[in-house]
DNA sequence: AAATATCTGTTGAAATTTCAACAAAAGGAG
DNA sequence: CTCCTTTTGTTGAAATTTCAACAGATATTT
């Protein structure tokens, strides 16, 4: 658990919890950490939602898949960052979502009634992590609102420019790389593969964007 | 204020608060109540969050509008109801969306830091109240969740469809009307209003809808 | 009650996406 | 290094959406 303490510090979940609360509080919670190799499936769709899952090393991806097989990816979460709170939170009895491991590594589980119903110690970083917890839940309704924001523009070139303007910024540089392969970013934008490929062509032929493997650069400065 | 007390009752926000210990609170928290026209903007894109809503009487719209003009629903909200809560938590300096009213009426606003920072009479609500809010946050997410289920569908008649199956599920009745008119359907599923009411009357031809007005009645059973 | 504004359904043409299939390129395993 | 798998770009045809425009129906206002 010390190995991945750097981590752990940097996770929103524990913002303003000292290193050595933190320890003990982990004990306290009950939280466990587990390895998982790639595409092993952490969380599946339709399971009860107990746990909340927060990445140590590796990442996860959360996906939804609808009964025509069709893979929506709604997210990337890497190191140190929290998956499932909602669901967790919510106690909601079906998963609407499968949390399928990208990059192997370890993931430490949390159980959410832990969290929620004070523990009998009524330890005083309690309250900070509930604070942290609604933090956290509140930013994610944001990241949501921002994933709206691009996949409600019409076409595929819209939705892959306003995708690209947003990793810009938030890289705060014209070239950054993003976490997704070609077909997992059109199934996080919600189009065509096959469609994405050729709007990624023709904007590079015109000089709007550099694009070579998940790098991507940014020509025109607007 | 007594006038909404059984709305703000069932308010998410005050659950398993008491009526007394409710109608104090509201005095600690500076919430004020204000009357709002049709079309009234309640909240404005890219002004600071502070407020939290909620809604007393009448009904508000949550809107994006994009640089091209185009319009996205993002939910419609009704008494008792809560809004613009994840940006207040978030504090963030911009929102990312409008708050605008559709039905004339009366709008409570509260301060989100009132809240979020105990106030110095240190009530016992306030805990419950925070606890409240997080649960409200995780519900928000999951209620995004289900849209994006929908919107994620490629074609307008799957997106309605996918639409129209889950307000039966709440209301659960297979008739049910719905909060929004055609240009605020398709604006809610990311549609096109023509194509939206083409296919509407292509699925009542079928025999697999009725649709009269706002009231929609599903005829098949699945 | 008439006049005005808003909402709805329809249309056909243009633009775009989807779909299936294939080949080149890149990556991984032995 | 070679074989095998995965990823990526390309294509053209079919399906779907978008767009603009209009007319009938429904509300709202005066």
């Amino acid at each position: 658990m010390k190995k991945y303490l750097h981590v752990l510090k940097k996770c929103p979940l524990f913002s303003d919890i000292e290193e050595e609360d933190l320890l003990r509080m982990l004990v306290c919670l009950g939280a466990k950490t587990e390895y998982f190799d790639k595409k092993y499936t952490v969380f599946q769709e339709g399971s009860p939602a107990k746990y909340i899952g927060i990445v140590l090393s590796g990442s996860v991806q959360i996906i939804q898949v609808d009964f025509d097989g069709n893979r929506s990816i709604l997210g990337e979460v890497t190191a140190s960052e929290v998956f499932a709170e909602a669901f967790a939170c919510a106690e909601v009895s079906a998963l609407p979502v499968s949390v399928i491991v990208n990059e192997p590594g370890e993931i430490m589980l949390i159980n959410c009634s832990h969290i929620l119903h004070t523990c009998s110690n009524n330890c005083g970083f309690h309250q900070q992590l509930i604070f942290n917890l609604m933090k956290d839940l509140a930013l994610k309704t944001i990241f949501f609102h921002q994933r709206i924001e691009i996949t409600s523009k019409r076409t595929t070139r819209e939705k892959l420019m306003a995708y690209l303007h947003l990793q810009a910024k938030k890289a705060n540089s014209l070239s950054f790389e993003i976490p997704f392969d070609r077909q997992e970013l059109a199934d996080f934008l919600e189009v065509e593969r096959s469609g994405l490929s050729s709007e990624i062509g023709k904007l590079k032929k015109e000089g709007v964007i550099q694009a070579e493997k998940k790098r991507f650069t940014l020509l025109c400065g607007d």
